[in-house]
RNA sequence: GGCGCUAUCGUCUAGGGGUUAGGACGUGAGAUUCUCAAUCUUAAAACCCGGGUUCGAUUCCCGGUAGCGCUACCA
């Protein structure tokens, strides 16, 4: 049993927009069975960026009537992936399992206006039914046995304290038909839907009540949502009817899909928006990424969009009808772009949470060189990890030699050796300026009759312990003169 | 199985009755260099299949196929 109580002391109902504004309302209505999947945070970007383009309202709001696999921890897990998308709203977060009243109430609308009826039915007797229909090869449907309930009978059953959900009372014959802001016309025949449940019989309310229920009272025009809810939503309309409320527009955006086209699960990898955070993502190369999932602005010549931008741009007639797969190669571009772009002080943060998590204390605590370190690096970063990872070296006197590196240019005893001479060379120049220091090793390259070229990469495996790295000088001056001669007299021992 | 949705390079997509079918990521080659990244140049790479409609379909219509979704007293 899931426990909420740190939001029980407030239970708001969403106060009633003054009736002069007709404003667009969205939500993100997730549940927290799980933690922010990739799926759900696309869904919650959508609603986001067109409810500031349009200038409307972003409700939040906690789909927990599943009180079996609902917990805290999930909706907190789920409040830090927006949190860490930059994903703000502005009402609620409102959580369902507080305001199981409104469900109540509405399912006893329905059933005084004759659109629900009380069904006895047990779920085991359900299950029975649905396992033999299917052996038989029949769909199975609710067989709508306690429809044929005189109303009063049922009633009085249900006064007597039989147990009883609540179904809704499908129409017959005819269609039901939306138009859907993505897909256009979808229509379904109503004889394929069956009476389904609104009302559990421990009084909790299935997924269509308390959506459209929520979805009334918070007063919602445009409902963005997963595209697998589309076959949900004659359902839902009917409910609307039934209730005697206009239909919201819905808006249903195609899934995500692995690189196997099959829904995105835990087999392709990460699917918690937060894992990414640990990967080294930073939250705008996500964001712009998962925005152009499934979306493409008027203008599909630029890819790389700030939240200004996606915001200016969004639109729903932009969206895909087809699911996307997923791309981790694109998203790792993204990120490189975006840490490329990030002004370097900006980094710092990011970057000091990187060195913590790998137990890396910087060798020096000054924060504009480390910011100059950042600068000079992170245009070869390919995730904030690298910044912990392959660029130790430039942060901290204790990092690995990349063997791979050191077999490549440091196998040769001489190059080590001259290296060896050459910060003794270094010990000594007046100057220690990206100009000098190359001066410096491309005459001692001469006067030794090798190539510079050599000993630049010799040092550079000596000074960074790996075979990438920027520009050999700009990492001495980088690294000071000190650093740089006692790693190079280090060469010998690699 | 039934119902629904979808179908353009490997991936994200633009486009649309007559186009050299465009871009981006990725991949290959080259240039540059001090390694790598970047950058520049460049190459390979797509309209699912079959019928219609039409002078002409990748585009419109129908069918097939495939993928995905829904088909719960989950959401």
């Amino acid at each position: 049993m899931s426990d909420f109580s740190q939001n029980s002391s407030s239970n708001p109902s969403p106060t009633p927009l003054s009736s002069t504004t007709g404003g667009v309302r969205v939500r993100f209505a997730p549940s927290p069975t799980g933690y922010l999947h990739v799926g759900g945070a696309r869904t919650a970007l959508f609603n986001w960026l067109y409810a500031r383009h349009v200038g409307g309202t972003l409700i939040l709001r906690i789909e927990d009537t599943d009180f079996e696999r609902s917990t805290s921890e999930m909706v907190d897990g789920i409040l830090q992936g927006l949190s860490w998308l930059g994903i703000t709203w502005d009402e609620g977060p409102f959580y369902q399992s507080q305001r199981m009243d409104l469900y109540a109430r509405a399912a006893e609308k329905l059933v005084a206006n004759g659109h629900a009826y009380y069904c006895f039915c047990t779920k085991e007797q359900m299950d029975d039914y649905r396992a033999k229909a299917s052996n038989e090869g029949r769909t199975p449907m609710y067989p709508e046995t306690c429809r044929k309930i005189d109303p009063a009978e049922a009633a009085r059953r249900k006064q007597a304290g039989e147990p009883a959900a609540v179904r809704f009372k499908v129409p017959e014959h005819g269609s039901t038909v939306f138009d859907d802001a993505v897909f256009g016309k979808v229509e379904f025949q109503n004889e394929e839907i069956e009476d389904f449940v609104l009302l559990r019989s421990d009084g909790v309310p299935t997924y269509h009540l308390s959506v459209v229920a929520d979805d009334i009272d918070m007063r919602m025009t445009h409902i963005l949502r997963g595209a697998d809810h589309l076959s949900n939503t004659p359902k839902q309309k009917m409910l609307y009817e039934a209730l005697g409320v206009p239909c919201p527009i819905f808006a249903h955006v195609p899934l995500i899909l692995g690189p196997d086209k099959t829904r995105l699960s835990k087999r392709h990898g990460a699917t918690s928006v937060m894992a990414y955070r640990d990967e080294g993502i930073v939250p705008e190369a996500f964001r712009n990424f998962l925005a152009l999932l499934g979306w493409t602005p008027k203008d599909s010549s630029k890819e790389v969009l700030g939240d200004r931008e996606l915001i200016e741009l969004f639109s729903l007639d932009g969206i895909a009808h087809s699911n996307a797969v997923f791309d981790r190669a694109k998203l790792d571009w993204f990120n490189t772009e975006y840490i490329r772009a990030y002004p370097s002080e900006k980094l710092l943060p990011l970057v000091e949470e990187e060195w913590k998590k790998a137990g890396l204390v910087p060798g020096t605590a000054d924060a504009a060189q480390l910011v100059a370190t950042i600068e000079l690096v992170k245009s070869r970063a390919r995730s904030l990890k690298d910044f912990a990872g392959s660029f130790r070296a430039f942060f901290s006197d204790t990092y690995e030699n990349d063997p791979a590196a050191v077999e490549k240019f440091l196998k040769d005893p001489a190059v080590r050796e001259m290296l060896v001479e050459l910060a003794s060379r270094y010990e000594t120049t007046a100057e220690f300026t990206e100009q000098s220091t190359e001066q410096v090793l491309r005459d001692f390259a001469s006067e030794k009759g090798v190539k510079a070229g050599a000993l630049i990469n010799g040092s550079r495996v000596a000074l960074t312990g790996q075979a990438v790295a920027p520009s050999l000088f700009a990492v001495m001056v980088n690294l000071g003169r000190e650093r740089t001669v006692a790693r190079l007299k280090r060469a010998k021992e690699l």
